[in-house]
DNA sequence: TGCTCATCATCTGTTTACTGATGATGCGTA
DNA sequence: TACGCATCATCAGTAAACAGATGATGAGCA
């Protein structure tokens, strides 16, 4: 005895949190190399094409279609008006809401990003074999969609 | 013509990037509910674990040894350092050096936390039939030994 | 009408995570 | 020995991401 009680060692490596962690790290990083010279980060990304797909929805409906919290949302919100690229809107229904809108600056930011983007999901699945990349998002998505309501900000269905 | 040039619809669903920063987002949460009370987040705790598994390191190590950014452990290591959980000492080698080192209380929080640690990760698999966890672990590691080197900390071999 | 409760957006505070810069130190070479 | 360069840690600045609280508004009900 009187050796302390120290931790039981563990392996890093084998923990699925770890490996995730570091893939997002990663995903970021392709997608800022891909895009660089835009300053669009990939929630920018994100929040720009939902806003677009769909106009005139609200902020809460954004974050929950983008998998964000709202106070998030707030601050994507605040940058990417802040550059031009997006409007807020009073709603005539409802005055606690602001509507969101592209502006003409977003809609040709998101053609000329269009592409970079693309490539950069590309890069991140390209280390698996051709036949194993949808294998992957298929359990990804399975991952995503069954654990969805433990983040703050579940995506709707 | 004359209509203005819209943006092409991209659903996010399709995108990589996008699912893996929701199960990213999903991985903390769950870890978070697990280990609750004992004020512990993923990066804090394969910060005290990597120590603990290799005491007396420098800071430049460890970063690369969980892949995080210099900056980004000093950080990390100041939060763990006042809460009495680990040590800087200078090294007697080489004064730029800070080594690391867990304190009891440090050990003692590690031993603890294992248990809930260990039940997050099996929560955040357990979606998949029990045969393809393995084969998403496999894929996630060769994702992010491939793409290792576009993170600004790239984790050593 | 007036109360209560829900909802939308926001604000504050904390932690991660990066870039780029700085200060202190070590090391190789002239 | 002295110069230049590399290395270690840190700092400032920016952007996500969350929790928790607040203010303004809406909606149901007595």
């Amino acid at each position: 005895m009187s050796q302390k009680a120290l931790a039981k060692p563990v392996d890093l490596e084998t923990l699925p949190g770890h490996h995730i962690r570091r893939l997002h790290q990663i995903a970021v990083a392709v997608f800022l190399q891909e895009t660089q010279g835009h300053g669009v980060t990939p929630v920018q990304f994100a929040a720009l094409q939902s806003v677009a797909n769909a106009p005139d929805t609200d902020q809460r409906t954004l974050a929950g279609r983008i998998g964000l919290d709202t106070s998030t949302v707030a601050g994507v919100i605040d940058r990417l008006e802040a550059r031009g690229l997006l409007q807020r809107k009073p709603s005539a229904d409802d005055r606690r809401v602001r509507l969101l809108a592209l502006t003409d600056a977003g809609h040709a930011l998101l053609r000329v990003v269009a592409p970079a983007m693309h490539n950069a999901q590309a890069r991140m699945l390209a280390p698996l074999p051709k036949a194993e990349r949808a294998e992957f998002m298929r359990m990804l998505r399975t991952l995503v969609d069954a654990n969805n309501e433990l983040s703050r900000a579940p995506s709707e269905a």
